[in-house]
DNA sequence: TATTATTTTTAGACTTGTCTAAAAAATTAC
DNA sequence: GTAATTTTTTAGACAAGTCTAAAAATAATA
């Protein structure tokens, strides 16, 4: 159907959609680690088929076709991350480049077996939603605790940034998927944040607070 | 390290070296099915890498490094091919072509992990062995029930054909791995082969009983 | 042994995906 | 509103893997 290629360039151009409604060649290629010569190619294969809507100089959109392949893939990602991490043990830290591989496998019976094996979850090791064998996706309904005020609180519940230190400082603090914290304060000088987690109090950067999600 | 083409070509040289000591170019583009100027051009590169023994005109055959590669893409091969079928539910008949793809997830610690999660099974589900994760093999301990005389019997273990065709006609007749069978009369006209299995009777041809493989 | 026939290799071309360097278009600055 | 800067596209090249057609080596045959 699609080789590896157009499917990894298709699921950049879905997550920098969600931020901007035009993507443009210089995004692209900075999320794909890649020349923007290069990108300027995949895209007129890409839109010769009909997968991106796509016009020299004006940046690119996905068409409905792009959307649900880039859907797809990340449902794909997605649910093998949460095999790797609930049946074979792995951390949550360990997981991103083997499903970076295994979300190219092309089966969709054996996706939509082992989401039925899992129990259907809801989301990744990450707290990212999970789409359905049908591309439903849940809306991101999760904001960063940089968002809180001082005494409000909640559940952490995934993150933004996915890269494995982030992750590992994270799990050496005890800030996991499920904990509950609250704003004790937040200091003025560098929006510190001071958080109160089961008995401890614990600070974390402004950066960090960012990119650490919390359901309300 | 090495290309999914790669790791196709030398699985291949490896199936083919249980038959003869030495494979020549055009039992390698038969097994691939492709044309033997291909073939050529992929041996020099294997060749420049150190993973097959390769003159021009002499054939070729795996560098003891090749070998590990090649027996690593059949265990990873066989324990997904167990894991679809065991976990997953799928038919031991569709779960070849998945595995050719899966075959290819690099990652060693993942497939040991997943050996680990299934107990770590012996043989896949059409009777072949899979080598562990020091690349030990248990030889094969099998033969076809055409070598065995009237009277003699044993348990279905294997086939030799994993065509998808061959497996569902198996399952039809109910000849399934882990089935007693006895030869109760070879029809010498034809070669026809009479079985006896719980309380039928049944008669399977020499081809079928070429490919049926039994554990005595 | 000389002549066919078969097998294997080379030569040259094509596709996919990438790159560098240079040209063209769109932005921004003055 | 022209000039400088940035972004994007084109031109041309390369590596991997494949193919067809032709040449070279080996094997079979008479
Ligand atoms: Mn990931
Ligand atoms: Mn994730
Ligand atoms: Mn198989
Ligand atoms: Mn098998």
């Amino acid at each position: 159907m699609n080789t590896l290629a157009e499917e990894n360039y298709l699921k950049a151009i879905y997550k920098l959609s969600s931020l901007t409604e035009s993507v443009s060649t210089n995004q692209i290629a900075a999320a794909m680690e890649t020349k923007a010569s290069s990108v300027t190619d995949m895209l007129r294969k890409l839109s010769d088929k009909t997968l991106i809507n796509y016009t020299r100089y004006q940046g690119v959109s996905l068409t409905e076709a792009g959307e649900k392949v880039a859907i797809n893939i990340i449902r794909k990602h997605r649910l093998w991350e949460y095999f790797l991490v609930e049946k074979l043990n792995f951390k949550w830290d360990e997981v991103h480049d083997m499903a970076e591989e295994l979300e190219h496998i092309s089966s969709n019976e054996l996706i939509d077996r082992l989401d039925e094996f899992m129990g259907f979850p809801k989301r990744d090791p990450h707290g990212d939603p999970i789409p359905d064998c049908n591309g439903q996706l849940k809306i991101n309904d999760l904001k960063p605790i940089s968002a809180l005020a001082v005494s409000a609180g909640g559940i952490i519940s995934g993150v933004r940034d996915h890269s494995s230190v982030f992750l590992q400082y994270l799990e050496k603090q005890g800030l996991i998927i499920g904990k509950k914290i609250t704003v004790k304060e937040i200091i003025s000088y560098d929006n510190t944040v001071v958080l109160q987690m089961d008995n401890k109090v614990l600070q974390i950067s402004r950066e960090v607070a960012n990119n650490l999600l919390i359901a309300i």
